[in-house]
DNA sequence: CTCCGAACGGAATCGCGTGTCAGTTTCGGA
DNA sequence: TCCGAAACTGACACGCGATTCCGTTCGGAG
């Protein structure tokens, strides 16, 4: 972008630090954070445990950077392509929902590591992990709300739609389908679709 | 109940037993799992360390019985004075809906640190751990879709109703409303509502 | 009051994992 | 081919916390 000094060592350099943030994601989400130890991840790489040093502060400075990762892919997966006011009616709506939840689908169910990591892992680590992993559920809460007032404001959704606890409680339901999928990956796709038919239809007999 | 040789010496020991379970939730929950020692579980009561193993084999030992307690717990406030078969309308289904919500509510909107504990510190420990708090939402998946399904035999419920998908989305909408009370605790009555109001009226406009 | 076994406390042990550092290797330029 | 700088390595030095162990205290039976 900016500067030009990418002299071929530099670019094997920031290839090895990509690496290390791979290699302590396998291992934080396979083994746990608390269970892997330094040397476990340079091993991995078939590196000296030195070496990690040269790129990372420690072991709590990676886990941001692991963390960083996975939440610029979620955020990506959620705003890209899909601005809220680009729908109109409800039908555009449910299928602009469903293209949303095919992309979350594919980072949580394609690899579980990625919500036994986020959901898992990283909030028992400490306070201020907790708090990132809340702010991000807060991002999320604070998206589909857009989304439904956009809604509210055309006139497809309830006017009386309490948005901001609504959109809390849909997070939620997309939040129980990644965490299902930790067992049971094969019934993500049906779960998906039972959340969009309670959105839309409730569970009552007509 | 069955036995009667509690010596009164033998009572004093259920009785530290107890505390000693309490403080280690109390430790676990605000510092975290790892962040404890066996040390600061005995210094707040005012014991030597030493004493603590004479209760419990290792560390994790206690978790597990401070893990069973909750369980424990939400599993009787989840079965008790509410049978599936108690209710045979919709307005009634609605209604015991709002006492288990409630139920659920004091459970874990009174003390933030029940949800601290089981859903961010219980599953970073171990995988055996992990799978525990898996069992208990599957066992909140069976249960609710046992509300469900009664509910579509006798009719008011949707026929076509996915059950067992559902019930997972109505608990993710719970366990949802259970994360944002570690933020907003007072915001929890009518996130609760919200999410009653999902499930009977959906989001659409009618 | 005396004695004995159980309960207790906390100093000492032990193992483990983080982070450091001095010696070694690699690499690019002259 | 040689040189210096930068990168790499892994043995080592901690510190920390779980667990053990033994001398001391407690409680209650005789």
């Amino acid at each position: 972008m900016s500067a030009e000094p990418v002299s071929r060592a530099e670019r094997k350099k920031q290839e090895l630090r990509r690496e290390i943030i791979d290699a302590a994601f396998d291992c934080f989400a396979e083994r746990g954070y608390h269970a892997t130890g330094i040397a476990d991840v340079a091993t991995r790489l078939g590196i000296g445990h030195g070496t990690f040093y040269r790129y990372f502060q420690n072991k709590r400075d990676i886990v941001d950077h692991v963390v960083d990762d996975l939440v610029a892919r979620i955020t990506g997966a959620l705003t890209a392509e899909n601005a809220p006011d680009a729908v109109s009616t409800l039908d555009e709506y449910r299928e602009q929902s469903a293209r949303i939840g095919e992309a979350l689908g594919r980072i949580f169910g394609e690899d579980p590591r990625v919500p036994r990591l986020l959901l898992f892992e990283a909030p028992g680590i400490d306070r201020a992990m907790a708090d990132r992993v809340l702010d991000l559920f807060d991002l999320a809460a604070g998206l589909t709300a857009a989304y439904l007032t956009h809604g509210v404001e055309l006139g497809y959704l309830r006017a009386d739609l309490d948005v901001g606890n609504t959109a809390r409680a849909i997070n939620g339901m997309i939040l129980g389908t990644a965490i299902s999928s930790l067992r049971t990956p094969e019934a993500q796709v049906a779960q998906s679709e039972a959340l969009r038919r309670l959105m839309y239809d409730g569970i009552a007999a007509r």
